[in-house]
DNA sequence: ACCCTTACCGGCATCGTTTTCATGTCAGTA
DNA sequence: TACTGACATGAAAACGATGCCGGTAAGGGT
């Protein structure tokens, strides 16, 4: 590693002082235009980059935006791209932290950002985060944090998220419309906001359609195709077995898918399937996933816009939420009905 | 942004000099017991945190690496997460950017890193790259560089990449081990190393067998599955249509999948796939599709180890090559003969 | 009484840059 | 001539931490 020309040595060339070197190279006034061309002519042949950690040193600004998210998985690696193609735009650096969906990860992530001295965070909870004292940690330390996709639904915390109820929702609403009568919902980790929320639209959907919910039609399981392929198997051993499965990912989808097509059931004929994300698996699979929308790109592009809009405007954003609607797409696992 | 605790604060309200607080912090030798635990005491009590920025700017060195990529699809994340790993464990952070498979955003990302003081660069090039002063430029500086996966190979650099002349040789002799007779090859950008690594392997199999090249067999296209479609229709349509189709990629795999359905051909029996990568969607697919599995992750460890290593020795890596064999997991959209 | 060692601590420079304040020069004006 | 102001530049502080070097005081040995 090579010592990179200073402002010094360019200083000491033109037997100037640093002051006039600095104020020649940003232009500034009171600098005389022979000295500005001569300290810029030096500048350009000696490769002067300016020092950014002494920079930031002075201005306790590092330029830098510290994401924590929970895994690299479609969703979010389309996420992280809306947000750094926005970052890098307006001259941020994006650091890219992954917690593994491990909460210990996710604390160590947090520290290490923490004193990296990025200018803020955006983050999006593991799903083994249950106490919140390192994200508070963050708010006491008045350091701009915005929380998207699993967002902590209860802290007065600027966010962004789907509105997981109304996906639930839209893709129950389908299952029903379709005719399938006993659904079942493979949903995520129980502490999980975005989980809950689904499942929540899932048994209010019912609800307002006057189905009884069978209570052992909610099986709870980790984001893992071979736990929801278990998961389903468990389903479909049932005595009042389900017709139908709505579940929360596409991953946990295609475990389940699995497990429909080794029970010898015929989708969408004898079982409907509906995924969530929209994930472009879906569409390639036989036969092809309904899966939800959620505009992943696009959540990215709007939390890094409002992370943004905290940092540059000095007025309290902590109650601003942006809710994103979310769209079905219907494919073949579950379209009974043709229209 | 609350400013934070510094050692002054501490040596302020202690009375003592700045350089005793940190010595005492360090547990440095030359400081009395009494001070040490005082100085300690009072650290804890205001939360100080050593201010990374000072730190680098004395000590030329901000314990962070510039991973430069060219996407976050499924490969590249799972590499990432290895690189993630090792770093965090070594005590280093890890700026990610995405070239997005531009020339000009690497480039751009190149600088914006450079001058964010990285202490090295791991990097795969973007597809479209095809001068590499930029990579030079970080040799030049003297600052540390693996390459890796697409690497660079006329290049004295450090670089760890899969065997692909191997991998395409595994996957071709299995379709001639099939039976297939007029074996097509959907090969990448033209300019990048790994598609040339592999049709280089494809070529060079065909020979060993004593099978007639036919050129018009041979088609590049960009990493997407719709050109890849489009491609593979291109293929299907000739006079003497291929029966089996490698792909260099997944992705492309399943654009021809695609193509190859809609003609109506079967897989195994009427027509070959062999794809490249071993994503787990092939797994999933009606009919699953065969596939070179590379190892992802532990190419992402191997890199990050070979950076640590680079970092610490003193001697010159530029040499050094680590090459990983891969392997064929055969599945059904290849698999004619059973065993 | 003198010197030397040892333990403990402070001063200062340093990293690279910005910024405020001070300084010096020269021309113009009363 | 003396003052004013513009103009160009320099000196120094500041950001936060480290580390060398030097100083002081206490204590022991002669």
């Amino acid at each position: 590693m090579e010592r990179q020309t200073t402002i010094k040595d360019i200083a000491l060339a033109l037997r100037l002082s640093t002051s006039t070197v600095s104020r020649a190279l940003r232009d500034a006034a009171d600098v005389s235009i022979e000295t500005r061309k001569a300290v810029k002519a030096l500048a350009e042949e000696l490769d002067y980059q300016p020092n950014k950690l002494a920079l930031s040193l002075l201005k306790n600004q590092t330029n830098t935006i510290g994401v924590i998210i929970p895994n690299l998985d479609y969703v979010l690696a389309t996420m992280v791209k809306g947000i750094d193609e926005v970052a890098l735009e307006a001259g941020y650096t994006v650091m890219v932290c992954q917690s593994d969906e491990s909460f210990g990860r996710e604390i160590l992530n947090t520290k290490r950002l923490l004193d990296s001295l990025v200018d803020g965070f955006i983050v999006s909870v593991s799903s083994e985060t249950m106490v919140y004292e390192h994200i508070k940690k963050i708010q006491t330390k008045k350091i701009p944090l915005v929380l998207f996709d699993r967002v902590i639904n209860n802290m007065n915390v600027p966010k962004i998220s789907l509105d997981n109820v109304e996906g639930a929702r839209l893709a129950t609403q389908h299952l029903i419309d379709q005719g399938y009568k006993r659904i079942a919902i493979l949903a995520g980790p129980e502490n999980l906001g975005i989980s809950n929320d689904r499942k929540a639209g899932f048994i209010q959907t019912l609800k307002q359609n006057k189905i009884a919910l069978d209570k052992n039609h909610i099986i709870h399981c980790d984001f893992n195709q071979d736990y929801a392929y278990i998961a389903a198997k468990e389903l479909l051993s049932m005595n009042k077995r389900p017709d139908a499965i709505f579940a929360i990912s596409d991953r946990l989808a295609i475990g389940a898918m699995i497990a429909i097509k080794e029970a010898g059931l015929k989708m969408p004929k004898d079982f409907g399937l509906v995924g969530f994300n929209n994930e472009p698996v879906t569409k390639l699979l036989t036969p092809s996933i309904t899966s939800v929308e959620m505009f992943a790109f696009d959540i990215g592009k709007a939390t890094a816009k409002m992370f943004l809009e905290m940092i540059h405007s000095n007025e309290d954003m902590s109650d601003k939420e942006i809710i994103i609607k979310p769209k079905l797409v219907i494919r073949e696992s579950s379209r009974r009905i043709s229209e």
